[in-house]
DNA sequence: ATTGAGACCTGTCGGC
DNA sequence: TGCCGACAGGTCTCAA
């Protein structure tokens, strides 16, 4: 899509998880995109307009580029095809979503740190900026369980209930632990929140580095055994806020 | 203000 | 084979 002008947009149902804006097509018809970003868990395309293209995959939304330009019209449309973006490059990018828990909204660039998904976002888990003091911060005085604290998009922004599971593992931390034990009264960071900080690091890169499936450590394992070395313990699945929690007792405390 | 429960929607899988 | 409940990688809203 970068560099690429957006021809034509095709909405193949009036909403996803909420409706598609006003006049949603006709505004990015014409755009071109200047880039193609990323906050957090969602997909931000600044457009030659102005405005910007936000786009979240919610829990089963996928990308797909066909690049036959010739027969685009006539390519076969799985249900699920909602959005249809045909590009001056000749590639159509086409936005499936079975469960529909994505959605798209298009804003005023400027007005992106107002927007309520986008503005109350805490940091980059990757950048400078997420460190053990800004986590130890983030979880000072919160009653609510280590698994509930990371899950909170305001803590740190990025993470989903898979990579939870996995930095707490590698942390040695439990998920049910109360969050504030990381951090002292008033707020610096325990020897916890040094390495919970720099396990959710470690993960992530690793994930991003193998593209391919992960292999995870704890997540959808439950009953086999640690992969810690020297642990031996067996890892437990447990129902935390409505999700799956996987953990071992054994080494997370 | 924080926290936990329920809602949104469809598909898949295991058990009976 | 068919039916039914449980569960799935996210986020929002509501009530306590």
């Amino acid at each position: 899509m970068r560099g690429a002008r957006i021809d034509r947009v095709t909405l193949r149902r009036p909403d996803l998880r909420t409706r598609f804006p006003a006049e949603f097509a006709a505004r990015l018809e014409g755009q071109t995109a200047i880039g193609v970003e990323r906050r957090a868990k969602y997909l931000l395309v600044p457009l030659s307009s102005g405005d910007t293209l936000i786009m979240h995959l919610g829990m089963s939304g996928s990308f797909q580029v066909a690049t036959s330009s010739s027969s685009a019209d006539r390519i076969e449309r799985d249900r699920h095809d909602h959005v249809i973006f045909d590009l001056s490059s000749g590639a159509s990018v086409v936005f499936n979503d079975p469960r529909r828990f994505g959605f798209m909204d298009l804003v005023a660039t400027g007005d992106l740190p107002a927007h309520p998904a986008i503005g109350r976002l805490g940091p980059e888990p990757l950048s400078a900026a997420f460190d053990a003091f800004a986590l130890a911060r983030a979880c000072a005085g919160k009653r609510t369980s280590l698994k509930a604290a990371l899950l909170d998009q305001r803590v740190v922004a990025g993470l989903g209930n898979i990579y939870v599971s996995e930095a707490l593992h590698v942390a040695g931390l439990s998920p049910q632990r109360q969050a504030s034990t990381i951090a002292t009264p008033n707020g610096s960071p325990r020897d916890a929140a040094y390495r919970l900080a720099a396990a959710i690091k470690s993960v992530l890169e690793y994930a991003i580095a193998r593209a391919e499936r992960a292999r995870f450590r704890v997540y959808d394992r439950e009953a086999a055994r640690c992969r810690r070395r020297g642990c031996g313990g067996v890892v437990r699945r447990r129902t935390q806020g409505g999700r799956s929690t996987f953990y071992c007792p054994g080494c997370q405390r």
